[in-house]
DNA sequence: CAGCATCCTGCGTGATACTG
DNA sequence: CAGTATCACGCAGGATGCTG
């Protein structure tokens, strides 16, 4: 067998997932293209919403992640070469299956942790 | 959208869910009690699964995922104090809200992460 | 059996400065 | 505008040994 590439016999799913989405911004991102295409500058602006508190993106990290999320296939960099630079990013059809996957997460977030006064018993 | 009361922070949904699932075993843990409560070995051991290649996960690891998946209410420690200790883990309402929401990462991951398909066709 | 104590390392993330 | 380069740091997470 050729060891060389990626062997992996089976992982789990759920522990893929959570890798490919690993880092804080991925999935905001993929939440953030759903409605279509954006530019980088967008993307970073988009990100900024309900982290007034905590300190913007740094261009490193934003490319970082766009870099992962391109390499694990869910999105699409378009660049138009002009100047000033133009670039795009769009989801795939692989990204846009898992939006729902985002939705359901976005979903279930909302209703279970946006009020954090939920001292619930276990039963 | 609805606009929340005042006095709350705006915190993305999908960024809370990601910090409360953040490290590799949270999510596989939740995974792993929704058929009902487990011992702390039991729980070790399933977390072996697909991780064959990999170290097994140390005690203070698993002790500190599930102190912050107990501390996120996701599930409930019980300890019946004997001896030899037994403690079983379990699943606290809210931990059995979000199974649905692992179950649909479970099922996107095994469509698309089972296999390295490539050629993925931006469109 | 179900943990805790200590040490150590890689990486994710942020700050800052620079470029085509 | 859309990045890259460099530095620094906290923390997740692994190794190992011990305990009630």
């Amino acid at each position: 067998m050729a060891k060389a590439g990626p062997g992996r016999a089976h992982v789990c799913p759920v522990a893929a997932f959570q890798k490919m989405i690993s880092g804080k911004y991925k999935l905001r991102i993929v939440w953030d293209l759903k409605d279509g295409p954006r530019r980088y500058g967008e993307i970073r602006s988009g990100l900024l919403r309900g982290a007034e508190g905590s300190a913007p993106i740094t261009p490193r990290v934003l490319s970082r992640e766009l870099k992962a999320l391109a390499a694990s296939g869910l999105i699409d960099r378009r660049d138009f070469g002009v100047v000033p630079p133009k670039v795009e990013y769009r989801l795939t059809r692989k990204g846009q299956s898992c939006v729902p996957v985002v939705a359901a997460i976005r979903d279930w977030g909302e209703r279970h942790l946006g009020e954090p006064a939920r001292a619930e018993a276990a039963e």
